[in-house]
Parts: C-alpha cells; structure tokens; sequence
DNA sequence: TTTTATTTGTAACTCAAGTCACCAATCCCC
DNA sequence: GGGGATTGGTGACTTGAGTTACAAATAAAA
C-alpha cells in the first residue's frame, strides 16, 4: 500500500499528521458490508487501498449500484449522516479486500474548521458523488438497457484499468437492476456487432 | 413576506446581519431560469419566498423534475460549484414570482469558518438534496409510472399546502419524462378507482 | 358569436424489457 | 469420473409504456 500521504496528496501535512494520529487503518476483506439500510454511522471512512461498492439493495436482494469509491476517496453520505445521526438509505460493502482509515466523526467538524485543504477535500467528495447520482439519475430516467450496459462496461473497464470485465452476466443484471436473460440477450448482439468478446466469467471489450 | 430571521431562525443573529449586509434581495417573475446547463454560477440564493424548480431538461425540451426549493432553502448546486467554478448539470426556473436573496459566492466559504449555524446550514442542505436525489433515483429505477405518477401529486400537493394540483396533464407529464396520453390514462385510472377527481386543469386529491 | 387553441379521452399499434421454460456447457468437488 | 451447481443461450409469451391518430370538450380570442 502507497503512503497516505500519497494517496490523499491534496491534504496539507499538518492535518495529515493528525489524520495518522486520530485515525484507525482497518483491513476488511472483500465482500464484508460496511454499511447497512438503517443503519446508524460512527465514523466516516477514507479509503486508502482497495475499492467498495456503494449500492442500494431493492426488495429481492438486488444490489442496484450507485458507485465505486476509489484510493483517495471518501464516503460522502457518512460524513452528511454525522451531522443528523440519521439513518443511511443505502449500502456499502467491499468489493475486494480494502483498507480503510477510520475517522471518529468529531474530528471531521472540527478539521473543517482548522484545514482549509480538508473543506475543499470534503466540498469535493460531496460535488463528486452528486455528480455521479446526476449521471444515474440520467442512465436510468432517458437512457434505455443497451446503452446503460454499454456504460457500464466502459465505466467498469476504467475503473478496474483492465478491458476485461470479470463479472456474470446475474451480477451485471443484478447491478442494472436488470434480468439475466435480458443482459445476455443485449450482451450477444454486442458480440454480433463486435464490440466485445464473451468469456464465461469474463467480457472483453474490444 | 416574512422576516429573513423569520425564514432562517436557525442561522445566529451576527450571521443574518451579515447576509444582510452583503447579500441583495431581488425579486424574480415566475418562469424565468435562474441557471442554465452549462452555465457558470458566480452567486448562490437563499429562497425568501416563493418556489423554484430545480431540473433536467431533456432532448425535446421536457423539464424532468428534481425537486423544488422553498422558502428557508438554499441551492445546493451553487454552493458546491462555486469550489470548483465548474458548469452545472442542470437547471433551475422560477415555478411563481419568487424572491430571493443573492449572496457573493466569496462570502460561503468565509461564513463556513465563522459561523457554526452556517456551517450545519449548509451541511444540511447538501443532506436534504443528497436524500432527494436518492429518492428520485429510487422512482425512476424501481417504481411503475402509476406508483410515480400517484407520489408526483401527493408531494405537489403537500407541497403546495391544498389537495387541487393545478396543472395540465401535458406539464406532468413532461416532469415525469413521459408522455400526455400515458398520464391522462393513469388519471383516469385512478379517478375511477376513487383517487382523484379530475377537472380541467386540476387534480383533486381524495 | 364564430373561430381558434388548448386540454382531455380513447383505440390501436409498436417496442423494450421482464418472465417462463428448458437446455447445453462448464466448473467444482466428492 | 459422476453428479450437482453455476453460467450462458434462446424461443415464446406478457406487460408497461411510448406513439399515432383522431375526436370531443372547453376556454380564449377575435
């Protein structure tokens, strides 16, 4: 794992230090949820190695996603659900064995205050993750389910760095809150048009 | 209309001077746009009085809904675009004759530091429309148009404090990204099903 | 009072996408 | 290697909702 000082570059050192000093590093292995439905939050969480997938789960355990959070990222929603004690709408789990930093919720306020580059890192996740609910909220009110997968391979090529896709076609549907049957239909005729190459386990994109 | 400190008790009395002193209270007509896809924002408002209708527009000009702010609101987007001076996703009009109070994008981030209530105000309206965002999402990716069409006029008449929502089933429909002749047959739907009775015009809710 | 525009009602058709049913291929483990 | 589990392929059917087309009702304007 790289330095958090690398990872989170855009902190000034001084709050880096307290970071280190306040904060709990966790290794969660992949698939643990993070975060349930209801569930009341008491601390907010800083990614440092792996990825975790924020999603909401529909009435047959679908698990229709939202987003990703990356190395460098944090979870928006926990630091908004601080401020009210609320209960969270969504979920959170990891997607691969992940290392977080733990953030007692208290500090984030008072660093607001102290450290400029940390309001702008939290302004930012904020704009970050209303930004990706926008483009949801555009996939799945205009977009129909060819050009929604064709998104979601590309969205999840890039992230993952790689042009292979390494997913079943049941969890694909299941993330587009889709059916099986449906997304292998829309996967074959991308096949026929050459715009990818089916694997069992594996999409190639071309 | 109402005294500012009215309209926003929870902000500390040294912080309504201020915006007083620095904002300029201006009063809009109804359906004018207050900002543009694309457009650069270099002020953010605080809704005096009045209605505004946050929105996507789509291809052929329809104007999905978001959400609308009310008076004691402030526009979430502006705020955080202001960080990043970055072009908006989406648009905002004036649903009556709206006033609001236009506030120096400078002075936000000032008042962060120095005004706890500020602070918490600000927070909380990227948490009301963080939560609105997820419940859209949650309409368009999981419910039947009848199911949204049914919540579309329940929250426009609590909204609107009166149980005739008065708009044409073309305007609603374009709202909802759908077309008139899908709404008026959902309406009559629901009229014979004793929901609603419908006038010209007019919904009423039962 | 005509005329025109807006709003609403409805039938018929089309299409995207979800469901059902069933089978084949592949993997995994005992 | 045999048997169950997972994964993928495909045809047939159903349904929600968008589209086309046209008519009736009402309001607004001339």
């Amino acid at each position: 794992m790289e330095n958090i000082a690398t990872i989170f570059s855009q902190l000034e050192p001084a709050l880096l230090e307290e970071i280190t000093a306040n904060g709990v590093i966790k290794t969660i292995p992949a698939g643990e949820i993070l975060m349930r439905t209801g569930q009341f939050i008491k601390s907010t969480m800083l990614v440092l190695e792996g990825s975790i997938k924020v999603f909401r789960e529909n009435e047959d355990g679908g698990e229709f996603l939202m987003y990703y959070l990356q190395p460098g990222e944090a979870c928006a929603l926990s630091i908004i659900c601080a401020a009210k004690s609320e209960a969270s709408q969504i979920m959170a789990k990891t997607v691969e064995e992940t290392t977080v930093l733990m953030v007692p919720l208290g500090m984030i306020d008072k660093w607001m205050l102290e450290y400029k580059s940390w309001y702008h890192f939290v302004l930012s996740t904020y704009r970050n993750r209303f930004d990706e609910l926008l483009n949801l909220i555009d996939q799945v009110a205009f977009r129909n389910m060819d050009e929604r997968l064709d998104f979601y391979l590309k969205r999840h090529a890039k992230i993952n760095n790689t042009n292979t896709i390494a997913l079943s076609h049941q969890q694909i549907a299941e993330e587009l809150n889709s059916s099986r049957e449906v997304i292998s239909r829309l996967l074959k005729k991308m096949e026929q048009r050459n715009m990818v190459i089916l694997h069992r386990n594996a999409i190639e994109l071309i």
